[in-house]
DNA sequence: GCTTTCGTCAACCGTTCGGTTGAATATGAT
DNA sequence: ATCATATTCAACCGAACGGTTGACGAAAGC
């Protein structure tokens, strides 16, 4: 369990690995597709999801020769759990957030 | 922020530093009784005290020869909120997303 | 004063990390 | 069959990590 919270926050401790994340929000992803917005090998891209699958952020699935990638969001609630126990702040700012999130979806309806 | 980001969760990714944080919660603690319950030397522990410290996870003041350390669980706002942000599947405008970020938590981004 | 306690600093050590390159392995397309 | 694409593997590199030890300075105690 203490080496679950290890792998989970040294995961998230790299923010080329939170800009994988953040890519996967919005749809599953083949490692290729994954690499291309970063000025990096491909192979050190390739490491940075074997790191976030041992953590269990994220699932990789073969299909063909392509290799899928899916965010796993559930592997972050241990952690969030976790810092939710030091929580003397709010444990969700929610209503900026709500705020936020109603104004993004009135504006932009593009996708 | 991505530099506090990466801090934070650095930070959180040792389980001696994440103890030493449970410990902090009951009250504030000096050096040598941090150290205390650690099979490990002193100065390991004034390190992750250090680390910790650059992290803004705890604030540590000198009074006399003793050296006070306090939990300041606000510099984990920052993480909670990230976080959070998997949490909600709305199709999110991610850009948008960070500048909310990024405003939330103004007050604490180091130049 | 001298000594003890508190804490950091500096140098070192082995390991891990984040990256590179080049070769290797599958799978798909022609 | 051949060629191209997708991905990983293996070896290497420099830097950072987590720990040790010993010396050091600063504040208290006797």
């Amino acid at each position: 369990m203490s080496e679950t919270l290890d792998a989970t926050f040294a995961a998230l401790a790299d923010p080329t690995r939170r800009a994988i994340l953040t890519m996967l929000l919005e749809d599953d992803m083949a490692v290729t597709d994954v690499a291309d917005p970063f000025e990096m090998s491909l192979a050190a891209i390739s490491k940075h999801l074997a790191i976030l699958t041992r953590a269990g952020l994220i699932s990789q699935e073969k299909r063909g020769r392509v290799k899928w990638c899916k965010l796993e969001p559930d592997a972050l609630r241990a952690a969030s759990v976790w810092m939710q126990g030091f929580g003397q702040f709010e444990p969700v700012n929610l209503d900026a957030f709500e705020r936020f999130l109603e104004g993004e979806l009135g504006s932009d309806t593009a996708t």
